[in-house]
DNA sequence: ACATCCCTTTGACGGATGTCAAAGCCCTTT
DNA sequence: AAAGGGCTTTGACATCCGTCAAAGGGATGT
């Protein structure tokens, strides 16, 4: 905690800036903890600022009226959320929830706005931020809309075993939380698992699961191909 | 053509900026014109720069292997479009096309990114326009995974009718292009029109739309009712 | 060890949507 | 007017997926 300025410099968001920059920094973020499955904010909130994930992970989603829910991204250590608010100064688009014990820095949206009129270098690094969640958002209407569940699946079991960088990858939420970020069901994740698992391309034991073979999976990711 | 600068002043991207800030952007803008259907980059390509409409529209989507297309965004003119490359320095995340006659003013990045260099507000300009596409993606997500058709296509006309502000909407687009925005195809979407027709919601006579019945219409896009 | 709770899996079923094919329509061209 | 092409509509069909229901499994607490 002493070094919360040291910190900061490891934060894309913040990548780049000069000393007594993080020091302005530190000195408006607040620290925050929540416990597992504790809410940050609603949809509709007023936006006072924004958040960067230190330790934890937070998600990011949807409610439909029925209680079905979308995740729109999982935000992992580094990672910022919150900040659209700060600009469009409407509330929150989404909900926000602890998906485990989750420690944040919070901006709130008035100083920070200063800072930034100051800083053109931090206001650079902030727009390549929203740029790149623009580009993960792109990407995933396209996958929601062009893909079917299978592939999207397939897609991301290869994220995650190229982010590990193994051929054997430990889902790092629960099953209903995955299929909620495939935009589906447990039931259906369930039998496409299932059915991954029968054809020979991966290996189910529990939260682990094996990938025996890459370049089926690619196949799928990428062309939607069938698994009769 | 003579006060380019008066025109960016109507640009949401550029409003609110000093005389001088709109004549250095008038320095470094260029002007193009493209025929309807004609491309102005495909996905992958480097970004060299970014876009602002003037007249027409331009369409920004995403193509699947298999060649079925998602609308991401119709640009009208004062919209901007293709800044996320600008700071990712990645190539294109998608495709645009100019689905109308258009003429839009091309930014270069080196020119651009020194510009707001020296320009916070410029700057927070350019956020808040990021910004709210995020909202607007966050939103197109939250439909196309948590609505079905129906309500994607009700939400569009109640949309379409308020922005005209008549009882009578015209398509802008094709069907085909309208389907490809809803993330489906002509086929579902003709037959969904044809049963919201012949439910007595709308009134179709080509590409001209009646609405009959606005609250059934609202229903449907909100709760995802069903129309048997 | 047992009970309980929650997550996960499996099965049966129906509805919505995409695919394939063909006919209808409108607009332009000859 | 006739012919052609592209967009739109309609039909038949397969299938994916969500819903409902129930059983299985693992972890926690008593």
């Amino acid at each position: 905690m002493a070094d919360v300025a040291g910190q900061l410099a490891g934060i894309p968001l913040f990548s780049g800036l000069l000393r007594a920059q993080y020091e302005a920094l530190s000195r408006i973020g607040v620290s925050r903890s929540f416990r597992k499955g504790e809410r940050i904010f609603s949809e509709g909130d007023e936006g006072t600022g924004f958040y960067v994930v230190c330790g934890g992970r937070i998600k990011i989603f949807k409610v439909s009226t029925e209680g079905k829910e979308q995740i729109l991204h999982l935000c992992g250590p580094g990672e910022s959320f919150g900040e659209v608010s700060v600009f469009t100064g409407q509330g929150f688009p989404a909900d926000a929830v602890a998906a485990l014990p989750s420690t944040v820095l919070f901006f709130p949206r008035v100083a920070f706005s200063s800072l930034i009129r100051q800083d053109p270098a931090l206001a650079l690094n902030m727009m390549a931020q929203l740029s790149m969640r623009l580009r993960q958002f792109a990407g995933l209407i396209e996958d929601l809309s062009l893909k079917e569940v299978p592939g999207r699946l397939a897609k991301y079991l290869l994220y995650l075993s190229g982010r590990d960088g193994k051929g054997t990858v430990n889902l790092d939420v629960s099953k209903g939380q995955l299929a909620a970020l495939l935009g589906t069901i447990p039931e259906t994740l369930s039998r496409i698992l299932a059915k991954l698992n029968r054809r020979g391309l991966i290996r189910l034991r529990g939260a682990q699961i094996r990938i025996l073979d890459r370049r089926g999976l690619e196949e799928i990711a990428l062309e939607g191909k069938r698994l009769p």
